[in-house]
RNA sequence: GGUCCCAUCGUCUAGUGGCCUAGGACAUCACCCUCUCAAGGUGGAGGCACGGGUUCGAAUCCCGUUGGGACUGCCA
């Protein structure tokens, strides 16, 4: 018994979809949980009307981006053509398949109160050849039930007389969805059809297109499983909407989340690890995962969630990672990828990677997401803080005793022998008590002249880094700045 | 309209007839810690949609109701 081969067939008619990560990633799970599982990308570009080649590389960095890797493939659906084409007329010999000319306006028309929704079959019988107004549809059974065996849902039954005559190929000859997937699974041996929701009412279809093609071969294939996984929605517990959701896979590598995290945090999407701990390393996922424990319910998308989990990943690293991890908003001049539309303030030149390598453990664990750092981190760079004159005005310029703090700092600091954080902090810790104000207050002041804004990385570690000589510029510039 | 799917805290879920006084996580609130902000710690509030069965016993099984959703293309 050989391993299950699977395979994650997107359309590249936009940007990578969460959902489409997700059912990516549950696909790959399965072919990683035996040493010969297959894991298969197949791009199904056969409209070219709405596909696009930019979509097709959105899809392949995505896959890499999450560590999704292949064992064959990527295969395109386009290259498969002729095969389409055989198996139709394959099936169009045998009689599964007959030429029909009616008008999308002429079905409408025909439809009527307590009629069967779809099409009515009305050229089933007319021996219609083929023409360039004629598609080609499948002759549904008549009776009978056809159930699927889904592995995450069980049983589900549907009643062939429901199920309309549909369209095989368009009139223009080119094979549609249904038959091409049926035919590239065919092709690629897949045993576990594993994709969302919206699939579930074409899986009978599908059904009798393979058996049919199974009647109509000497080598039948024997027909794969299926598993429907629920879908994604938004806070309107509407499927996720390419239109109006956040679903872009991209823009959530943009912002700086972890792909472990973004991986960590999909798999919770309708499914969980045993016991409390949510935060499971890949091998664990890989280990547990099952479709039949796959949450039957819709899901939605908690980007609070996913945020919270991506900071405890970024608090995880070692701080050597996350200094390679955060270069990309920190140093995009020195990569290879780097997020649109998110370049620092700072200059190539104005950037110091040795002060950075200082900076950076104190602002890991203040960031949940990568693209956080640049704001958190600019004032050590640029050659002059830039100010919140919000907070300026509060502790600066309408404040005077900010401003004898201010000074008092200065000449204090000017003296001090030994510049590092314990004693800055002892400074200012004098100056409190002297002037009766908690160190809590008195810090402010400083701390916006030097940094611009009132919240950012600890005070006197960032001192003891930006050093005596900038420091002290910036606590004269401030009280400068307020005349 | 028809077909199909679904239903545990606001959200993601654990729970597969007694371990449930329903567990965890995010979010939220309070307190603690604290040079700001985070992080961390402690605690709180918050849920089995409803109604019938079945059973000694139901969040768990069955039926119905209600509510939500998907599909209903010569798209994939």
């Amino acid at each position: 018994m050989s391993g299950p081969r699977v395979r994650f067939a997107p359309s590249p008619t936009g940007y990578f979809h969460v959902g489409s990560a997700r059912t990516a990633l549950f696909n790959w799970l399965l072919a990683r949980q035996t040493s010969d599982g297959v894991f298969i990308l197949r791009v199904e570009d056969t409209d070219a009307t709405r596909d696009r080649e930019e979509w097709v590389e959105g899809i392949y960095s995505a896959m890499s981006w999450l560590g999704l890797t292949l064992d064959e493939g990527p295969f395109r659906q386009s290259d498969n053509i002729a095969a389409h084409d055989s198996a139709a007329q394959l099936l169009r010999r045998n009689g599964y398949l007959y030429y029909c000319d009616c008008t999308p306006a002429q079905v409408d028309e025909r439809k009527g109160p307590g009629k069967p929704p779809g099409y009515d079959g009305f050229c089933r019988d007319r021996g219609l050849e083929r023409d360039t107004t004629t598609a080609l549809r499948f002759r549904t059974p008549r009776e009978g039930v056809t159930v699927v065996h889904d592995l995450v849902r069980g049983d589900v039954e549907f009643e062939n007389a429901l199920i309309d005559d549909f369209v095989v190929a368009r009139s223009s000859g080119t094979v549609l969805y249904a038959l091409a997937n049926v035919t590239d699974d065919r092709h690629d041996r897949i045993t576990h059809v594993i994709r969302g929701e919206e699939h579930l009412a074409n899986a009978p279809k599908q059904m009798m297109l393979w058996e049919a093609l199974n009647q109509a071969t000497r080598s039948p294939v024997p027909l794969p499983l299926y598993a429907h996984l629920p879908l994604l929605v938004n806070e309107q517990r509407k499927k996720l909407s390419k239109r109006k959701d956040p679903v872009a896979t991209e823009m959530y590598r943009d912002e700086g989340y972890l792909p472990s995290a973004f991986v960590n945090y999909l798999a919770l999407l309708g499914w969980s690890p045993r016991g409390d701990e949510e935060i499971v390393p890949l091998s664990t996922l890989i280990e547990q995962f099952r479709l039949e424990d796959v949450s039957h319910s819709p899901a939605f998308f908690d980007v609070k969630k996913l945020r919270h989990m991506n900071g405890e990943y970024v608090r995880a690293l070692s701080v050597d990672e996350f200094i390679r991890a955060s270069a990309p908003w920190v140093r995009p001049w020195s990569t290879d990828w780097r997020p649109s539309d998110r370049e620092p303030a700072w200059s190539e030149d104005q950037f110091s990677a040795a002060l950075y390598t200082k900076v950076a453990p104190l602002v890991q664990e203040r960031v949940a997401i990568l693209s956080e750092i640049p704001a958190m981190v600019e004032f050590f760079f640029l050659d002059e803080p830039r100010f919140d004159e919000a907070s300026f005005a509060k502790v600066i310029a309408n404040d005077p005793v900010g401003r004898t703090l201010i000074e008092s700092a200065i000449e204090r600091y000017e003296r001090l022998s030994d510049w590092s954080a314990a004693p800055l902090h002892e400074i200012v810790q004098q100056l409190s008590d002297e002037v009766g104000l908690a160190l809590r207050k008195a810090q402010a002041p400083i701390r916006c002249a030097v940094t611009g804004t009132l919240v950012g990385p600890p005070l006197f570690e960032s001192l003891e880094y930006l050093g005596r000589k900038r420091t002290i510029q910036r606590l004269r510039s401030a009280l400068a700045r307020v005349g």
